[in-house]
DNA sequence: TTACATGCAAACTATTTGCATAAGC
DNA sequence: GCTTATGCAAATAGTTTGCATGTAA
């Protein structure tokens, strides 16, 4: 979308940085691409289109997008992140199956008062906060 | 602990697994070892004692608890694990101060109740779940 | 005695980094 | 033109593995 590689820009520049042609590609590629994605996706969407970037470049490109906080992190414990795109989508949490590896979003007020008041109740001040569930889809609970 | 020993071979047994020297000596300093550890603090401790494990051992008998459900790894992001026992310790969440590293650990029933209740409402059969909140301590607070 | 465990070193995997070269602004 | 970014290959870091040797049951 246009409007992510404008908010990319300007905030490139706020830090006195590039818009190199590199990098304006693994951005469009990021943010046309829905759901959640590895470092090595990016790489191999990139050279299907006939396009190579450097899997340097790719890793400090995703860096880059995740110190402006158009990109966050998901870390599925299972050796590499997964990233998500966060321009204009509300903090939500993951159901990750077990059977299936599938990844669904979710999102809860009452879980998020929830955990406000208790991080208020021990004295801490939360700033961000992870939640995964892992179980089984519904999908994988009907095949077997 | 004596108690966690015994339960230790018992589920070796089970599983038709040696006890061996290693075994023993690192599953005594893991169940003495109060809070949360690292591979290499466990090794670290053995060799404080006079005894040497090698760091391949140590970690396939984490693995090995891990299996047999007496240990549980928490995934700090931080490009290696933690891991804490779990034999005679009820669930818990985690707060992560972002100062000074600390952790420290919560259980909440609504909070549990909660995630139930949204999982089954996604058709979503949980069977774990991993909550950080990242944060301040009350410590760090008051230090600014 | 024999199947399983250990220790060593090498392998692995995702990610990061140093450095010479290339290219935005 | 100056400074920042890229690409490559090598480095990193935690963890895992192959294999010869040792040892619990």
């Amino acid at each position: 979308m246009q409007r992510d590689v404008q908010e990319f820009m300007k905030r490139l520049k706020a830090r006195r940085q590039r818009l190199t042609t590199q990098r304006k590609k693994i951005v469009d590629k990021i943010f046309s691409t829905h759901g959640h994605f590895s470092a090595d996706d990016i790489l191999h969407e990139l050279r299907k289109d006939g396009y190579r970037a450097s899997r340097a470049t790719v890793y400090r490109t995703l860096a880059l997008l995740t110190e402006c906080n158009l990109l966050e992190t998901i870390d599925i414990e299972k050796g590499y992140k997964l990233y998500e795109h966060v321009l204009g989508h509300r903090h939500h949490d993951h159901f990750i199956c077990t059977k299936c590896g599938r990844i669904v979003e979710f999102s809860n007020d009452a879980l998020e008062d929830l955990q406000n008041e208790i991080s208020r109740r021990m004295d801490f001040r939360p700033i961000s906060h992870s939640l995964k569930i892992y179980g089984v889809c519904s999908k994988c609970q009907q095949e077997r």
